[in-house]
DNA sequence: TATATATAGTTTGTATATGAACAATCAATA
DNA sequence: TATTGATTGTTCATATACAAACTATATATA
């Protein structure tokens, strides 16, 4: 029985408003721990599988991202980012190299071997989209997505 | 510029399927935050907001729930829930009682204190509910838990 | 009853996440 | 140019989260 099948709230706010942000809340979690346990095999974690799809995508100019940039592409705190890349730094998985523009910033490149491990991880993860997203009809995609998108947009 | 916003992915999966699974990542994620921030004031994080909601909704019988039962309504590992009951018995919002019948079990209530407090948190968290939901007509609502509960059902 | 198995909670090690305080550097402006 | 203010990344303290290994019980079954 999870949360959402045991709570029967009495009062105080509406059941099916908060049916579904649980819902909402419920999916993430699922979908985060399923993404883990596939790339467990690959010593990767799904916040590290993350920073190697923005490193692989979204590299342009100077070949790497700032981890202030990492930061605000991922939706957490800089000092997450010290650390996220500090590990994934001595895992030889990424370098930090300095932005001769700027000497306070960090550009954060792929070595041989993360963009390697990536490329093992990428099809993982296309996998998971792919099942997950299957049942859904291109149009009904779009109105999920319409949908959490005035979720947030509501929330400040 | 958010990772969604960022992200041109030029192959391995289809873009608007990668896109509505990072907004349900996204909207938690703010959700989460947004939460969080709430509650500050009174010294609360939203995940121990989640444990009082459920002791004071869902306690049945020996007035709380054992920590096994928190473990699975909040989607949880079972020492996570150590650590945090560890910290809301520190703050006196909790305390762990023995239970006659099973002594490998605790059973997990509120204090008085911890009752005072969720009385104050609970509105701020029915006002967050009413102003992200307010939005959407019953059936839409409905329509967004019925696509999220789909997406969880074939995750695994 | 004796043994095997399952369950409840804890501990340990690791990963992720925040906010506050800080040093270094950059940018704006007076 | 000198000062002020903003930005970048780090460090610290704290909270959340997991898996694995462990102890103490409970339950099933031989």
């Amino acid at each position: 029985m999870s949360l959402k099948e045991e709570l029967k709230l009495k009062k105080g706010f509406d059941l099916v408003e908060h049916e579904a942000l649980l819902n909402i809340y419920y999916t993430t979690t699922s979908l985060k721990k399923r993404a883990d346990g596939l790339f467990k095999t690959l010593g990767l974690t799904d916040v590290q599988f993350n920073v190697l799809m923005l490193l692989h995508y979204q590299s342009e100019g100077l070949g790497g991202l700032s981890q202030a940039q990492l930061s605000e592409m991922m939706l957490v705190n800089r000092a997450n980012i010290t650390t996220l890349i500090d590990r994934m730094e001595k895992a030889s998985l990424v370098i930090r190299e300095n932005d001769p523009a700027d000497r306070r910033t960090n550009i954060v490149k792929m070595t041989a071997k993360g963009k390697k491990l990536f490329a093992k991880a990428e099809p993982l993860y296309a996998g998971l989209v792919g099942k997950v997203m299957r049942g859904f009809k291109q149009n009904e995609l779009k109105q999920l997505i319409k949908a959490l998108e005035k979720v947030r947009g509501s929330i400040n």
